[in-house]
DNA sequence: TGCTAATTAGCAATTCATGCAAATTAGCAA
DNA sequence: TTGCTAATTTGCATGAATTGCTAATTAGCA
């Protein structure tokens, strides 16, 4: 994901408004690799702006990762996880405490895939599923 | 998972039931390769069996999953999918249709991954997303 | 400073799934 | 065969996550 500076001269490039939630969740998401929901994010976002609402946090998000700016994850546990990492990588969960990792797999691309009839592939996803070192 | 004659007994054998809605559904599930959400099991088996609930569909299938019969596949399409092949394989979803498809993945537990500190890998999903052949 | 299109907030609605309790029934024992 | 009882099924309420809708607000520009 851009930084906050980038953003913002790209959202007014596009027309769009750089509110002060915007700019809150620019700053709440740059660098962050949390892997967190949106419920996450609100909560983050209430303490430092009460009265920001949950609607906004997701409506900012989207919009984000509708221009490519970030990445939404689904690793199976309800919520939605928003990851601002677009490069190629892949993640590990841990099953104990739900805790979401970037992991970088070598070689995925060059996996044999048997089975594949007719379908034409355009990613893929990888999700490991195990311990952190805590929840060991 | 196991022929609908075998879990019969399994269940049988382990003081459970066998209810004319759960042979139903060891029927509609054995050797089916659709990979069907709750409610799309729930209509074919409304189909033979009017009256059939969409609560017992979800209480039989997560039996079945926690017996270790099924397979819950997230696809992160909204509904979770039922999948009675247990052996190690992987998806591939169309983004058109939203078909899923079994794959079987050489070398997958040979990859080779970085970032992985201090967690322990149990299992490995990988989805691969594309086109099927009609919606190519 | 004022205008206006974009945005926000709040609440309703939706989708998928689970909790709960009353009614029903499979499986067994008499 | 009959009756008992614990397991199961239903139907409905509830919950979690997300999106739809719209009136009120506001950023950005003239
Ligand atoms: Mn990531
Ligand atoms: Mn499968
Ligand atoms: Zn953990
Ligand atoms: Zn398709």
């Amino acid at each position: 994901m851009k930084s906050p500076t980038e953003l913002t001269e790209a959202f007014r490039a596009t027309g769009l408004k750089v509110t002060p939630q915007r700019q809150l969740l620019f700053r709440l998401m740059h660098g962050n690799t949390m892997h967190p929901t949106a419920e996450v994010l609100y909560s983050e976002a209430s303490a430092q702006m009460p009265g920001i609402s949950l609607r906004t946090v997701y409506q900012t998000l989207t919009d984000l990762a509708s221009m490519g700016e970030l990445r939404l994850i689904d690793v199976g546990a309800g919520a939605v996880r928003f990851d601002p990492n677009v490069d190629e990588h892949h993640h590990v969960i841990c099953q104990g405490c739900g805790d979401v990792r970037d992991v970088y797999v070598a070689g995925s691309q060059a996996l044999h895939i048997e089975g594949l009839d007719g379908f034409s592939v355009d990613s893929t996803s990888i999700l490991f599923h195990g311990s952190c070192a805590s929840c060991a």
